[in-house]
Formats: structure tokens, sequence, C-alpha cells
DNA sequence: ATTCGTCCGTAACGAACGTTACGGTTCTGC
DNA sequence: GCAGAACCGTAACGTTCGTTACGGACGAAT
């Protein structure tokens, strides 16, 4: 863990090494575990040799792959300005519905399968750098959210950090371990919409100050 | 999904034959990755013919130590009788630390990664057996506590099973994608104490019945 | 005691795959 | 144009590992 994601990469890849990136993505998606260099070559019209050449070895083309993978996950920015019940609660069940829809997508599932297989071995920790970009980094993100929303008298926590896991654990529930282990979970926009909003409200039951406005949140459903 | 673990399995193993799959499951949880057929066989001082005339081929080696495994978690049982409050906040901890001491045991975890990289594949649904015996058991087993609180007018709530997810997520949080994904949380007696607890008073917080004396519940932490 | 079945230890086969090497082709800069 | 680099396609090498085969040891039953 150095600066931003642990470990930057080094070098901005050239056009051709991102396509090839992303026959990488595709291949792990389809054949999930069947990826071999071969079959990466074939994928991306190059050849083994260039493989080689660009990413070291085979752990190295799976490091750039996470790490060329985490860097389009980035998404909008939750700036806390004009801070009232309401748009805290839109700031939080959009972060929740960018979430779930992460870890539902299939690059996603097929990538922590993979960083998860890794981390059983000892060698090159893909592992983490799924955590740093994934779970560590959403949390950097919502983090002064939360902080900001108590700043302004809307949320009541000690610990950030808690509060944040508590969100965490009640949008993602059993949702990807679920995934993870082939459950045939169904996850649509539909399905997304509907947890993110249940979530944001149960942690606001939970954490949200009483005397910020209750009337337009329609009381926990479940 | 058939009886009661998606299929028994079939025969009752010798103890032999335990004491070969209770081999695998070190070896798992060592060695992570490098499982191989031979290394089995070293260590249960067995035959690599004896591992394939008992087990059939790899996988079948593996699926029966997944189910030998799932055999001895089956933990106590949580009837509900005399439900008052403190009686279900106690059976929810319970249920709560328990699982948290499954999913965070460095056998499960090694499992579970072992589950997660063959549904990668397509083969023989480890994944499904992972989730049949873990997830969906310990789901079913919690359901009837949270029923019969609800009977005795202590919870509220439309869908026990919506119910129960929600307590899943306030109890496992990040904790198990973590700890897959290689990062060192520790999580020994006493987090696992202190997030049963916060996780229930939590779950409390939003299902339980308002006039459920509140006294005892020395107010959500954090 | 002999025979049969079960099991151990080890060797051998074959396939998959990571890695390297090589000849031919395309692109780039002078 | 041309030299050199970068790259493609393919072949080859070596290792690992799942799977099978073989010979011998041990125990039970006849």
């Amino acid at each position: 863990m150095s600066s931003s994601t642990t470990d930057p990469g080094g070098d901005p890849l050239t056009t051709r090494q991102q396509a090839v990136l992303d026959a990488v993505l595709a291949l792990m998606v389809e054949e999930g575990d069947r990826l071999t260099m071969s079959a990466v070559a074939r994928r991306a019209n190059c050849s083994k040799e260039t493989l080689y050449k660009w990413f070291g070895d085979r752990d190295g083309l799976l490091t750039a792959t996470v790490r060329w993978q985490a860097a389009r996950v980035r998404a909008g920015r939750y700036d806390g300005q004009r801070l009232d019940i309401a748009a805290l609660r839109e700031s939080l069940i959009d972060f929740a519905a960018n979430w779930l829809g992460v870890i539902s997508s299939p690059t996603s599932i097929a990538l922590n399968r993979l960083a998860i297989g890794h981390a059983a071995s000892r060698k090159s920790n893909l592992g983490g750098i799924v955590l740093a970009n994934g779970r560590f980094a959403i949390g950097e993100r919502l983090r002064p959210v939360l902080e900001a929303g108590r700043e302004a008298g809307l949320l009541s926590f000690d610990d950030a950090e808690t509060a944040f896991r508590t969100f965490f654990g009640l949008v993602g529930r059993d949702v990807q371990i679920r995934l993870l282990l082939g459950d045939p979970l169904p996850m649509g926009r539909a399905e997304i919409a509907r947890d993110a909003e249940r979530a944001t409200d149960q942690f606001l039951a939970l954490h949200g100050r009483p005397e910020s406005s209750t009337e337009d949140r329609p009381a926990p459903k479940a």
C-alpha cells in the first residue's frame, strides 16, 4: 500500500495493451477458470512473446488486468454541498446502487474469483489490489459524505469507519458471497434500486438524527 | 437440491476415510492452492489408488471434503421456548457469534476459496454445496427464531427471509470478502463477541417492537 | 497354511500449460 | 527505399499434475 491504489502500476498502458487487457477480461468472464496464455494471445490477436515482453509473466498480466479494470470503476463524485436530508439520502442511495451494480457485474465476479483463488496461494497479492480498489476505495469515497452528514447534524455516529461498515453490510448483505459461489441470484436494475433504497433507509433509521424529517421516508418496509 | 443439504452424499464414511478428508482439510488450510492428489496421499499415508477407489476423482474428493466439513458445522439448537426479549437477544447474539466464528475460521476460508475457484469453472458445483450448508442452512435455522419472535410480538417484519438477510448483512458486513481476499483482519473472540452484540442490537433497533423493553439494551454504540 | 480382498508405495503415462525460441511480416524513422 | 525494431503465428521444451497400473504387505476367512 503506497500511494493511491496499492502501487500505481508504473507505466501508462498503450491502447493496444488496453485492448489486450480487455481481451483478458472478456476471457475471464466467458471461460472463467481456463484463462490460459495461449487463449489470451489467440483472443487478443497477439503473440505470446508479446504478452511476456509487456507483462513479464502470467501474474504480471493478471495484475495489470486487475489494475486496468479498477481504473474504470471510478464513478461519479458525491460532494456534500447543500446537504439536507433528501440530498444525503440520495447520495447514499446512489452509492449503494453503484456498488451493487459493480459487485453483481460479471466482470467483477470473475475478477474477484480470480483474486480469491490467488489469495489461496501466497504469490503477488491480487487480493490486496482488488480490496484496495474495491472495498477500501469505496470506503474512502463514502467517508466524506458520512462526515459531512454528521457535521450537518443529519447523522450520528462515533466512528466513520464503523458506520461505513454497517452501511456496507446493509447494502451487500449476502449478495456478493452468493454470486461468487455461483448462486443465480437475479440482480437487475429493479432489484438494485430496491435494495439500495431499503439499505439506505435502514442505515438512516440507525444513524439518522431523529429531528431530520422522517416524513418523506415511508417507514422501513421489511 | 434434494433433501437436506444438496445431496446427502450416499455413503457413511469410515473413520479411515474421515481421517483422509481431515488431511485434505489440513492441507487446504496450509498449502492453500497446491492441493495435489499426491500431496493428499502423502499427508494421509494412503495410496493414490485408494483415493481414486474411494472418491472417484479429484472433484469427488473435494466434494466429499466439503460435505464432511459441513457435517461438523451443525451447531447448537436455538428453540424458542420462554421467549422474552432478553432470550431472543441472546439467541440472536449466539447465532451471530457462531456464524462469525465459522466464516473467520481458516478452514472455512480455505473451503470457500476452493468452492469459489471451482464456481469459475462450470463443473460439479462445490459452490452450491457450500451455499446450501452455509448461507442457506443458517437461514433455515434462524428463520424459526425470527418467526417465533414475531409471534411473541417482539419483532416486526413482513418477510422472514428479507429480515434474515438484513441480519446477515449486519453481522457479516465486509468480514467475509476481506478474509477471502487475504486481508489480515483480526477476528478473535473479543472482536466476534463485540460484532455479534452490535449487529444484534442494530437488528433489534430496526425490527424490534418498540414496547419490548429497551432498558437493558445500552443504546447502539456506533 | 492358503487364498482373497484391501491397501500402501512407487512408477509411468498423457494432457495441459507456462515459458522460450524462431522465422516471417508490418511499422517507423532516416 | 532501407535498416531496425516491434510484433504475429507457431513450434518446441520442461514441468506439473491427474490418472492409471503394478508389485508387495497385511489381515480375515476358509
